[in-house]
DNA sequence: CGAGCACTTGAAAGATTTCAAGTCCAGTGG
DNA sequence: CCACTGGACTTGAAATCTTTCAAGTGCTCG
């Protein structure tokens, strides 16, 4: 199903899974891509803030962003990352209760809410779209939920890396270039950076994966499936 | 804002949080309403397993439910407690990833998959309401993330305790009557049920609360709140 | 070449889990 | 009516996983 996902439509891609849309032509999607503009934003900078008011949509065209919660003691929890092709507040209520923030340089497409507000209630197609793109992102949640409430500090690493491996471009494999830093990975993963470490070279001792800096190379796909322990789907 | 919706349209409510439905004229959404049916569930048995087909939707009328992701090997996730007026399933994907299980006796409407499908097309109040639905489902999963991952056992207690006190028919104060176990209160907050166990007679000692078998009455709500240490809103 | 930052590794501390007994009821059967 | 049994809940003590605290290492940039 994915691979023809993407054989279909490859412009929406929501949270890194391709959206399939049945019924939608290409083209009713265009409409509302007369309304976006390119916008760039720089390493470490913020793409809005918590709190802030939810004038507008995003999709990711280049880069990675994080998205963060941050407690007042400053406790931080990354709720995922996204990629090309994802979107970020598209089922926003009034104000994100998140921030955004660029991990790499970022180059954005952003819709202004009201356009995307009104055009959902007249083009059946986008609204077909955004509603499975919701279905989508709250499946991941739950996926994060069973990782956070209920895996072991491996077992949440593993699970990382395959799903960073599953989202690789079509083509690559195996080879993981990490966008985020430690402490990133670790704000995700609900660990400490020092654990990500030590478990990532656990993993680099047993011959499981090879790390060098940001890259991180999968050596036995086979071992770290089962590591990751990911309930049955 | 709670207040209002509640005035404004009391029969739908996601997750406990009352859908403020501004241009929505209650008549339309009687539409979907005649293709529902009355189920009733009995305490602990399934509405739907893990991996079945998503041919229905719900929206919980009486009694407790709870989502459910079962590992291989038994660890046990809920992500969360459905209550009177919640839906269940109006987001779903082709499959359910999750389980849901009656946590007591339950009496649900039942609408077929593929009414709701059809008349979401043809019914902007029924889209709108079902995709701020989608929208407030999410801000709770991310909410949850930062529990699971960043707070500590007792925080995780205090935060499931406000949430229920929050969620709790209006005109009633402070006396929780919690209609899970505790083991499903840990299998929520990612503990095991001593440590809900002990967090709970440690917030008796200091006086936070008092406890009789099911029952949970909030003496210090201050208190309560302080432990929780929400993120900023 | 030195400073700073990201990352790594070790050792001690700590929070939560695991293992092991209880206690307390509600429901059952004598 | 009352003892008995099973299940849910509690509590204690030891074990364990992860964190915290500390100290490097190595790379990049000025």
């Amino acid at each position: 199903m994915q691979a023809l996902a993407r054989t279909i439509d490859q412009r929406f891609q929501v949270h890194g899974i391709p959206t399939f849309v049945q019924s939608a032509a290409p083209d009713t999607l265009d409409l509302l891509e007369q309304f976006g503009s390119a916008v760039s934003v720089q390493r470490d900078r913020e793409i809005h803030g918590q709190g802030d008011q939810a004038n507008s949509c995003y999709r990711v065209l280049r880069g990675c962003v994080r998205v963060v919660k941050l407690m007042e003691d400053g406790r931080r929890q990354i709720s995922e990352f996204l990629m090309a092709g994802d979107l970020l507040g598209f089922d926003a209520l009034d104000t994100f209760d998140f921030a955004a923030e660029a991990v790499t340089d970022v180059v954005l497409r952003r819709y202004p809410r009201r356009a995307v507000d009104s055009l959902v209630e007249s083009n059946l197609a986008l609204a077909r779209l955004l509603r499975q793109a919701g279905a989508v992102s709250l499946r991941g949640a739950h996926a994060r939920l069973v990782l956070l409430g209920r895996k072991t500090a491996s077992e949440r690493i593993a699970s990382f890396l395959v799903e960073m491996a599953e989202r690789l471009p079509q083509g690559q494999f195996g080879v993981l270039d990490l966008p985020m830093n430690r402490t990133d990975v670790a704000d995700h993963l609900g660990l400490t950076i020092e654990t990500v470490c030590r478990v990532l070279a656990a993993l680099r001792r047993e011959g499981t994966i090879a790390i060098e800096r940001a890259s991180v190379t999968i050596r036995d796909a086979t071992a770290l499936h089962q590591m990751a322990s990911e309930p049955r789907h």
